[in-house]
DNA sequence: TTGCCGTTTAACAAAAATGTTAAACATTAT
DNA sequence: ATAATGTTTAACATTTTTGTTAAACGGCAA
């Protein structure tokens, strides 16, 4: 059998990304995706069959890349302060890429109702248990750990989620943001960890 | 002439604004809008013509309301420390109230591509100016103060935006999701102002 | 009452977005 | 070459969402 493969389907996935995750495009239609993929419409419902799958897949994908990265941080052999940095590393660099994608399967998880799978609230706790180990050791603050990770988290997505208020707020342009997230993982770790 | 002003007007964009603002419902259609607001579509067009001028009126009142908070806080005669205390205290009220409204902002920026009035930057400016001086003073940790603000924003700001996700990972109610945002105003001062 | 006028409704119309089909196209194997 | 098969296209159909119209309703003033 003749497996041809033109990368289509890949391309099609790829362009709806990027509009949702990297620009921000949450209203995009099949036909703004199509033509950014430069592809007939009619190939988006050849490939996915219907709107509603391509975008339950390509959401699928995000909640599994994002996964990844976490557990991947998360679940590292590392020392706590190590394994922060890793973490601010890692989430940064791809937030950096699709800024909005975070949002994106937030608001999916407001809209669809989806629950979070038991699995991954364990490695949370998992992880809050650490924080709470590093506080009782006086490396870090002692507050909620349930604070500090909404802390972390905080302080990494939201500038890169307000990007475009932020160049517009401060005068600035794309070279000029990206340093400034650059430099923003160095002062978030030392903004956490003190 | 017979002003009747049934208040159905407002209902449709208070219901609106909820929707949008406080339950992150942002793909709501007309149609969706009317059935929770209890009253027919057509009333829609009737009193705004179009879906398009409904949605520019409550964005244009949205960033309104935002600017009006900031402004108070922002040009308030207080001392730069209390200052900061009271911009939390108001921006983390509004947003446990409409914790999707700052998002809806943002993105429609994205869409829209709408610009931020000079007179709005000129107040970021001025008030980027008092935390460079508090930062020569001594009062809070040296960064550029961009940086500053940035953090000061995404302390408040996001884990409102992630309260669904925040919720279900740490297995946790409104009651207890209220306690910890209102507990966090007090941790987000000592952590920004130290 | 009666007519006015703002409000509301239902039925209809138009537009936008999505989905389907059949045929054209292109590549590979035979 | 040509049959087979995966890919792409255009035309059409359906569904969803939005917009319009005319008529009904209801309070109030003349």
């Amino acid at each position: 059998m003749a497996q041809r493969d033109t990368g289509t389907e890949q391309l099609i996935k790829d362009t709806a990304k990027r509009m949702f995750f990297s620009e921000g495009k949450l209203h995009a239609t099949t036909q703004d995706i199509a033509d950014a993929a430069g592809v007939n419409r009619t190939l988006l419902n050849y490939y996915f069959r219907s709107r509603d799958i391509l975008f339950e897949q390509v959401a699928t994908e995000a909640r599994a890349e994002m996964s990844a990265e976490l557990d991947f941080a998360f679940s590292s052999e590392l020392e706590f302060k190590e394994k922060v940095e890793q973490l601010i590393n890692v989430f940064m660099d791809q937030a950096m890429k699709f800024p909005y994608r975070e949002m994106y399967v937030v608001t999916e998880l407001n809209r669809t109702e989806k629950v979070v799978p038991e699995e991954k609230k364990n490695k949370i706790r998992q992880f809050l248990k650490e924080i709470n180990a590093e506080m009782e050791k006086g490396k870090i603050k002692k507050m909620d750990p349930r604070q500090f990770l909404m802390n972390l988290f905080a302080l990494m997505a939201y500038p890169l989620i307000t990007n475009c208020l932020n160049k517009s707020l401060y005068s600035i342009n794309d070279a000029e943001y990206h340093k400034l997230m650059k430099d923003r993982k160095k002062l978030i770790f030392e903004m956490i960890y003190q």
